[in-house]
DNA sequence: CAGAGGCTTCAGAAATTACTGAACGGAAAA
DNA sequence: TTTTCCGTTCAGTAATTTCTGAAGCCTCTG
């Protein structure tokens, strides 16, 4: 008997490629890029771009963008097989690290902003420049707490 | 010498509720929520429904939704005042600690869903199981570095 | 060199989300 | 009770983002 059976494997792949699209659209990434990730992350197998395109239904533009945007974020990884044209995927090595990395920077830029205006606040209010700081100070904690947290993931 | 000179704290504020906006916009929230929420840090006082809207320039409609939403998250308190009508509003207590609760909500319903699938996979797929156990793990620790973070904060 | 295959780009379509403004309802004032 | 003042709701509009599909370009193959 076959994995395939109604109710089955493949049941529960889709659903699970769906339900990473919607987080991903929650995470303000594209629906497509969250379901090529949770494809490649059920699968654990090299894909190609054509099955890509092909098992998830959508065109080939979709699937360059969303690989591309992966790729920087160092989700996955663009490999070449050998005798072939096209280009392959799979996960990255470290997808997680990654993504906190990319959170922590998101962080730090909100952080750098709010100290721009601190340092534009004259030293006269003193009020004021305590409210901007302890605002700082909040990005500044998460991002260490995610920091952190990289190192409890390795 | 007044606070307005030109170039003055005028300028230092609006640029600061621009970039709130802006950054608000990035976490998923809607723009105005985020001007809200900066006005009310930078300026520290209460400030009523109807200065709101002329303040910022927006219609009466969106700041009802806005404060309605920043009110359900615990960033802002509505307040009344004696002898007034109108809707008065300030900053919650303790707004970032609610900021970090709400994001710890989010992850956990992340790594939930996860979970459901996790559970929904059959025992002789192991491979299959353990990348996405890794993938629940993920959220979970994000999850719990924030949750550490609140008592950072406090 | 010609042809084919394959990724990228981009202009436009589709879908989602935010915002407005007017109508509504309720509470305070007169 | 009537009037006035406010906040909310909702239908429609505006703006943004995502997705598609065709044209373009490069590379490999024969």
């Amino acid at each position: 008997m076959k994995e395939t059976s109604p109710g089955g494997l493949d049941e529960v792949r889709s659903d699970f490629i769906e339900k990473i699209g919607l987080i991903a659209q929650n995470d303000g990434l594209p629906r497509i890029a969250g379901r090529i990730f949770a494809l490649l992350l059920f699968d654990g197998e090299i894909v190609s771009f054509g099955e890509i395109a092909e098992r998830l239904q959508v065109s080939r533009g979709s699937v360059s963008s969303a690989t591309r945007l992966l790729e920087d974020r160092g989700l996955l990884k663009r490999v070449g097989k050998p005798g072939q044209r096209q280009d392959f995927f799979r996960l990255a090595d470290n997808p997680y690290r990654n993504m906190l990395d990319n959170i922590v920077t998101g962080l730090d830029r909100a952080r750098d902003e709010i100290g721009d205006t601190l340092q534009q606040l004259p030293q006269d209010c003193p009020e004021i420049r305590r409210r901007v700081q302890d605002y700082a100070r909040f990005y500044e904690v998460m991002g260490r707490a995610i920091d952190q947290s990289i190192k409890t993931l390795e």
